[in-house]
RNA sequence: CGGGGUAUGGCGCAGCCCGGUAGCGCGCGUCGUUCGGGACGACGAGGUCGUGGGUUCAAAUCCCGCUACCCCGACCA
C-alpha cells in the first residue's frame, strides 16, 4: 500500500498531523491558530456532542446560550479567574471600519472606539453570573442547571489541530446550589459522566482525580479532572468539573434567602469537554493505516464496496450491497454503499481505513455466485468471508465486541505504561526512558511539586480510588498517605 | 518574547553557491485499457518564483528592507 502517513514510530507529532489532514477531519485556515473543522471531523464531533447532551439532559440539564463578548470589567471581578485568563484573551477595541483615504483598503475607525473593551469569552463564568444574580432570589429558584454549547478563544502561543487552538467548541456548564454539599455532589456528578463517556463512548480509560492546588481552574476551590493516556506516553486532561465554591458568587453578588430566611452566597460549579477529545480519540486508538474509530463514535459503521469488472456485473452487486445496507439500517447501524465508479477498490479500502470505518464489506462476482461477503474489521485488520445469510446480525454485535476491545486494547496499553515509583531516580527513568503514567508518592507541598515541575512532568491528578498506603515523598521523604499521577502531558 | 528554518502551478519539492528558455513527483482534465489492497498508457491544462526596492544588457538565482508561515522553549483544554 501506498504510504501516506508518516510511522508513529519515526515521528509521532507528525503522524498524528498528517493523521487529521490526509482522513479530512480538520486543515489549518487562514488564521493563524484557528482550523476548519471539515464535514468528517464535525460529524464526530456531532456524535459526540448528541451523547454528551443526552447525558446532561438525563441529569436534569437544561441548554441555554450566553453572549461571545464580555465586558473587561467583569473579568477583573475574580482575582484568580482574571490572573489566570488575562494573558491569553482576545480583546474588541472599535466597532466599525472605514476607508482608509490614503493608503486604500480599509482601516478601523478611530472615532468608533468602545467604551469599554469586549473580550472574546475564553470561558463564561463571569457573563454567567452576571446574569444569574437576577435570576436568584430565594432557595426555590434553585438549583440552576445550565450548559451551553459555543465557541470560546484563547489566544495560546503555540497551537495544534483539535490538541490547542485559538477558537475550539466546547461545553460549558454552569450551575448554582443552595449548599456547598449539593455542588460538590455535583461536580462529582459530572466528573464521573465524563469518565463515563470517555470509556464507554469514546473507548478511553480515564483516571478520575483531584488537581493539585497549583494546577486547578483559575476560581476553583477544587478541581477534578479525567486524565487520559496516548499512545506516545503522554497524559491528556480530557475533561475538568469545578466546585466554585461561593467564590463567583460573592465576586457577582449573588446572594439568596435560604429556608431559615437568612441570607447566604449560591454554591457554584463549572465543568467543560471540548473538541481536544477529538484529538485524544486519534492518539488513544489510531494506528499506521489511519484513524481507529470505537464504533460508537463512527459516523459511518459500515462501508460496503462493491468489485467489479465492466457494467453487466453491477446490478447483481448493487442488488445484494442494498439488501444488507436496509437489513443494517433496520437494526439502527449506520452504513454507506460506496458505488462511485470514479474510485477503484483497492483506493476505497484504503481510504476507509484511513477514516476508520470499523467494519468494511467487499461485494465482488465471487461472493455473489456462492451468497458470500469479504468481512474486514478495522481494529484488528483482519478479513473473512461469511455468508450473507445473517450477516446483519453478525455485524451488530461485532460492532459491540469492538467497541469493548478497542477499550481494552488502550487500557491494556495503561497498564502496561503506569509505573509504580518510590525514589527520584526511578520517576527520572520512567520519564526518560518509558514514558507512561508514574504512580508516586508527594507530601503535598508546592516546593516538591515544583521540583517535579523541573523534570518538564506534572502531576496530573491526585486519583480519587487511589488506596492509602504509607509511603514517603519522592521529592522531600516526608510521610504520603497516597500516590499521584506523574506524567508529561500534552 | 528568545533560538532556528522556510516562502517556486492545487499539494510536496528541485533549481539559487556559479545570473541567461522555470523543472520533477503527486493531484487535475480527456480518451483507451483496467477494477478481489491506493492501476497503466497517450495527450492536455495549470506558475508575473511571498513582497518592496537595488545591482546588471539580463535576477527564482546576487544585495538591502518588509511580511507571512513552520519548528524548538516559556503559557495552556
Amino acid at each position: 500500500m501506498a504510504k501516506v502517513l508518516t510511522s508513529k514510530e519515526e515521528n509521532y507529532a507528525q503522524w498524528y498531523n498528517d493523521l487529521v489532514l490526509k482522513s479530512g477531519l480538520a486543515e489549518n485556515s487562514a488564521v493563524r491558530g484557528c482550523m476548519v473543522i471539515k464535514p468528517y471531523g464535525y460529524a464526530i464531533w456531532e456524535k459526540m456532542k448528541d451523547e454528551l447532551d443526552r447525558m446532561f439532559k438525563e441529569t436534569g440539564h437544561e441548554n441555554a446560550y450566553f453572549p461571545l463578548f464580555i465586558p473587561k470589567s467583569f473579568f477583573s471581578r475574580e482575582a484568580q479567574h482574571v490572573e489566570g485568563f488575562a494573558k491569553e484573551c482576545a480583546v474588541v477595541t472599535h466597532y466599525r471600519l472605514k476607508t482608509d483615504e490614503e493608503n486604500g483598503g480599509l482601516m478601523v475607525d478611530p472615532d468608533a472606539k468602545l467604551e469599554e473593551e469586549l473580550i472574546v469569552r475564553p470561558t463564561s463564568e463571569t457573563i454567567i453570573w452576571n446574569t444569574y444574580k437576577n435570576w436568584v432570589q430565594s432557595y426555590r429558584d434553585l438549583p440552576i442547571l445550565i450548559n451551553q454549547w459555543a465557541n470560546v478563544v484563547r489566544w495560546e502561543m503555540r497551537t495544534r489541530l483539535f490538541l490547542r487552538t485559538t477558537e475550539f467548541l466546547w461545553q460549558e456548564g454552569h450551575t448554582a446550589h443552595a449548599t456547598s454539599k449539593e455542588a460538590e455532589e455535583e461536580t462529582i456528578q459530572m466528573a464521573n459522566i465524563y469518565a463515563e463517556f470517555s470509556e464507554k463512548f469514546l473507548g478511553i480509560p480515564v483516571v478520575l482525580g483531584n488537581k493539585t492546588e497549583s494546577e486547578k481552574f483559575a476560581g476553583a476551590v477544587e478541581t477534578l479532572t479525567i486524565e487520559q493516556l496516548m499512545q506516545d506516553g503522554k497524559a491528556l486532561q480530557g475533561g475538568t468539573s469545578h466546585f466554585l465554591g461561593q467564590n463567583f458568587a460573592k465576586a457577582f453578588d449573588v446572594q439568596f434567602t435560604n429556608k431559615e430566611g437568612k441570607l447566604d452566597h449560591v454554591w457554584a460549579t463549572s465543568w467543560g469537554m471540548t473538541t481536544r477529545m477529538i484529538g485524544a480519540l486519534i492518539m488513544a486508538h489510531s494506528d499506521n493505516n489511519g484513524l481507529v474509530l470505537p464504533p460508537m463514535v463512527a459516523p459511518i459503521q459500515v462501508v460496503i464496496v462493491p468489485i467489479y469488472r465492466g457494467n453487466d456485473q453491477f446490478p447483481a452487486i448493487a442488488e445484494v450491497a442494498n439488501r444488507i445496507k436496509d437489513q443494517l439500517k433496520a437494526l439502527g447501524i449506520s452504513v454507506k454503499f460506496d458505488d462511485r465508479d470514479t474510485q477503484k477498490p483497492g483506493w476505497k479500502f484504503a481510504e476507509y481505513e484511513l477514516k476508520g470505518v470499523p467494519v468494511r464489506l467487499a461485494l465482488g462476482p465471487r461472493d455473489i455466485e456462492n451468497e458470500n461477503v469479504e468481512l474486514a474489521r478495522r481494529d484488528t485488520l483482519e478479513k473473512k468471508v461469511l455468508p450473507q445469510e445473517g450477516i446483519a446480525e453478525y455485524i451488530k454485535s461485532l460492532l459491540d465486541e469492538m467497541q469493548e476491545n478497542i477499550y481494552k486494547k488502550a487500557l491494556d496499553f495503561r497498564s502496561e505504561n503506569t509505573h509504580r515509583v518510590d525514589t527520584w531516580d526511578e520517576l527520572l527513568d520512567v520519564l526518560e526512558n518509558k514514558g507512561g503514567f508514574a504512580l508516586a508518592h508527594w507530601d503535598g507541598t508546592i516546593e516538591s511539586e515544583n521540583k517535579i515541575k523541573d523534570t518538564k512532568a506534572t502531576i496530573r491528578c491526585i486519583p480519587l480510588d487511589g488506596e492509602e498506603e504509607d509511603g514517603r515523598c519522592i521529592v522531600s521523604g516526608k510521610p504520603s498517605r497516597k500516590r499521584v499521577i506523574i506524567a508529561k502531558a500534552y
